[in-house]
DNA sequence: TGCTACGTTTACAACGTTGTAAACGAGGCC
DNA sequence: GGCCTCGTTTACAACGTTGTAAACGTAGCA
């Protein structure tokens, strides 16, 4: 069993509140009765009880992140930066994986948290930053950290424009989406050809069902099968995009040569990808470090309820390989 | 704030205890009380503060998990399986990402779960399973659930082997390791070599700083530039396999043709690659579950500490294209 | 009518901690 | 010598929960 205050202030002959007093360094505890007390504490190995302490406080110390999965390389990659940016503000993180239904999630350990962030809020959204809440109730406040979708795809799309592409397809559009990540992405799509004086072509925006490797892969084939022509790639995400670059390698189409692949998330991943993956990188670090102190604000603020605040990060564009440009054009 | 059992009963004209036994469904409540607490549950909104309760229990249905990073998707998918596991066993996963240092861990957050998974142990090790503890004292015995890396790497080799090739690099091997998983499967390499009949080449076995990636190509690249010939990689980690495969695809070296890869994990990278990664699926999801079993089984048989034990799960081999049979051979 | 029996509800203590406020004791000053 | 002051230590209550055991009250039986 482990060792309480009360075993540690027998041993010492002293009171319970003094070897409290003595672990939190209240002034006032004369020097003899300070070392008496850590020794006993080192001959019992006592170590405070957390538990017990949370209990007095109404805090834990911990906050849950909520993802789909970690399987998926950019949940990983964001709840190692969510737990790296909790450690800064002395938080732990309890991960929760909700696998597509996300309501249940919420209930399990709402009670063991001070708060809890929230990758994805509904299913519609996919990637599109976090969400912070208090454990409270459903109906409270949430804080909402996110990427600058639309003007990023823009940029993407307008990079491929400057490199001479016209036949760009949109990867990862979704059917009826008005919503979520994927539209605003779209819409940056659509806004850059429209800037460039291209009309937007229906057959250039290929729908998956989900943005993964497999339909990212699935979808060039279906693209490539379909024989309409294209010479560069957005794709809505890293995963995507690395899907058709391995259907184009498999094809034997060169890119950057024949065409221009760009992705976005900047996963590890696109770093070591042949070639490289040019890609946007949507502030990922911020968005968890934000994310995170917005949360920890609201724990410590307990009481008067801020109000909702939204908060965008900017982007960058980081160029590799895929969208080298063409020495011989 | 948060209602409590005191605010219910004061509503349901009851005492606290009664209400605590309708929660918990005790027996002999009459239906009216019962119907009466229900209803004030639900007007206040009570939702039982799970600190108490822990507190009163002496557990947290909490444990956590010590991993290196979660970018490494290696990692990230033992996370991945932990979760799942643990979530059977009606637990939650705290993570905390060691980056190396490994025993200062430990010490944050030990008070507040009821049992710890280490990825790995020491510095040394590499992914060789889980070992799990109880967060009492630092000499508490220790379970270890564990992959067969010698065989594992033995079977693959002999894969290589039976496709007719000779000239077999092993990629990963660290030069003074004498423990750890990579001198298991430094072993498995060597045993299935001798088998063969062949000596074990000095210049076949090539180092790296560590398992990834970046250093796979690397390590490639200077094998490549060495002049040495090969005709197959068998390398110590999917990553590792999968930073040759890019090396190989950059230099024209044609996979399987040429030169067979075959990996260690079973990554979801691995499907995906170009070609896809023939790989030892070492049963991470069998580790997780196992090792999970063992510390809920410490957890409740808090008392009298079991010994330390030790488990090996076996694997498989998964065959993919990049050791595909050359169709003209 | 008086007693037992049992279903139902309750008071109390405890888990280990910490804030509050009071108690203690010794030194300094008038 | 008596009183005040201040440094040091302490008792008590409380955080919200649940196990134990006792109290309550009514029905059933003699």
């Amino acid at each position: 069993m482990a060792a309480t205050l009360s075993d540690v202030a027998q041993l010492a002959g002293v009171s319970i509140k003094t070897v409290s007093n003595v672990i939190h360094d209240h002034p006032n505890i004369r020097p003899a009765t300070k070392q008496r007390v850590l020794d006993a504490i080192a001959a019992v190995g006592y170590r405070p009880n957390l538990t017990a302490r949370n209990l007095r406080s109404g805090r834990t110390g911990v906050i849950s992140l909520v993802l789909p999965t970690l399987r998926n390389p950019y949940f990983a990659e964001l709840a190692e930066a969510v737990i790296e940016a909790a450690e800064r503000e002395g938080l732990s993180v309890l991960i929760e994986q909700s696998r597509g239904a996300d309501a249940g999630a919420r209930a399990s350990t709402a009670q063991l948290v001070d708060g809890m962030l929230f990758s994805t809020l509904g299913s519609e959204a996919e990637d599109t930053g976090l969400y912070a809440q208090l454990p409270a109730g459903p109906h409270s406040p949430v804080d909402h950290v996110t990427m600058r979708n639309t003007e990023a795809i823009r940029a993407a799309t307008e990079h491929l424009l400057a490199l001479g592409r016209r036949r760009i397809v949109a990867l990862g559009a979704r059917p009826g989406d008005t919503s979520g990540a994927g539209s605003l992405r779209l819409l940056g799509y659509r806004q850059a050809l429209a800037a460039a004086g291209l009309d937007s072509r229906p057959e250039l925006e290929r729908a998956v069902e989900s943005w993964t490797r497999f339909d990212g892969a699935a979808a060039t084939e279906a693209l490539l099968n379909s024989g309409t022509p294209f010479d560069g790639i957005v794709a809505f995400n890293d995963a995507l995009a690395l899907g058709a670059l391995r259907t184009l390698g498999q094809r034997g189409i060169r890119v950057p040569e024949q065409v221009s692949v760009i992705g976005f998330d900047d996963l590890d991943d696109a770093r070591y990808s042949l070639p490289a993956l040019t890609t946007i990188s949507p502030g990922r670090e911020q968005i968890a470090t934000l994310a995170v102190q917005m949360l920890a604000e609201r724990i410590a603020e307990r009481g008067e309820p801020l109000p909702a605040r939204t908060i965008t990060v900017p982007f960058a564009l980081v160029e590799r390989e895929s969208t080298a440009q063409a020495s011989a054009d």
